[in-house]
DNA sequence: TTGCAATAGGTGTATATACGCCTATTTTGC
DNA sequence: GCAAAATAGGCGTATATACACCTATTGCAA
């Protein structure tokens, strides 16, 4: 029998943050062995598809603060995963992109990244966990503010 | 009508985080005015209800790790909201406390979490809120070890 | 064309998060 | 009663998060 789940948050938020702690712990040590956390992951996996971008546009893309996206660029950066380049049409202006290193690495995470959604469908329950995501995506784009 | 929803993030945990930092700016904006953010608001209301308690149970209670939950405290207790006093009864431990001025802090804050909380059910949906609470506490009380 | 508003991004500061390792203390097994 | 195991918690380090404020550059309007 499964355990009872104990009463929600009353605190949205809170129940949020906490959720958030476990199941990143969780993709973390999945991802382990390749060097990358799952924030580091969705930056490169996001970054691998919208090609060259600059930081606020990206850093819109991945619904972070802009100062954020580019505090979190740095270890990436000196890890060889993505170059930080001027754009010479503006000079305001820096492009990001993703290395050869940086793709080598993404595939390499990409079957663990797998293997961590499995893991968590078949322990939470795939339909769960698509009905969270769901609801994530329609608070995502609730304007709160 | 409604702005489309985009489509939901196909990792979880992506999803999560980026829903999280949405919805913590929003709590923190709220709060802003007695000088706590979520976080601090969630400790002080916890250690409210818990009573005097040992780090790592409060901790457990929290589903924060130890040592984040020890970093946490020590803004809280530097303004004088809770005390981290040694336990007679066991040298090792210590236990958290709200001060009287901790009390007066969270009373101050505690209109301001409900209107927080009712502004979010009036954008996101009473239902769509609740539903979500409940996924989160089921997702917490899934074993992802 | 020049001066100002808008935009792109960085920096300082503060808090949040957690892993690995450490010390101190208590408990337990013999 | 003592040595080993278990427990409580701190510290070093690294990354994550975001606000306020700053500079540089671009675009626009009088």
């Amino acid at each position: 029998m499964l355990a009872p789940a104990p009463p929600p948050d009353r605190c949205s938020c809170h129940g949020l943050r906490k959720a958030t702690r476990h199941l990143t712990q969780f993709y973390d040590r999945h991802l382990h062995p390749v060097g990358l956390n799952i924030g580091q992951y969705a930056l490169i996996g996001r970054l691998a598809a919208r090609g060259p971008i600059a930081m606020t546009a990206f850093a819109e893309v991945m619904g972070m603060d802009r100062t954020t996206l580019g505090r979190n660029l740095h270890p990436l950066e000196r890890d060889g995963l993505v170059t930080i380049a001027p754009d010479p049409e503006d000079r305001r202006s820096r492009r990001l992109a993703l290395t050869v290193e940086g793709q080598a690495r993404l595939a390499a995470a990409r079957p663990l990244w797998s293997a961590a959604q499995d893991d968590l469908e078949c322990r939470f329950g795939a339909d769960r966990a698509q009905a969270l995501r769901v609801l994530l995506a329609e608070l995502l784009a609730t304007d709160l503010a």
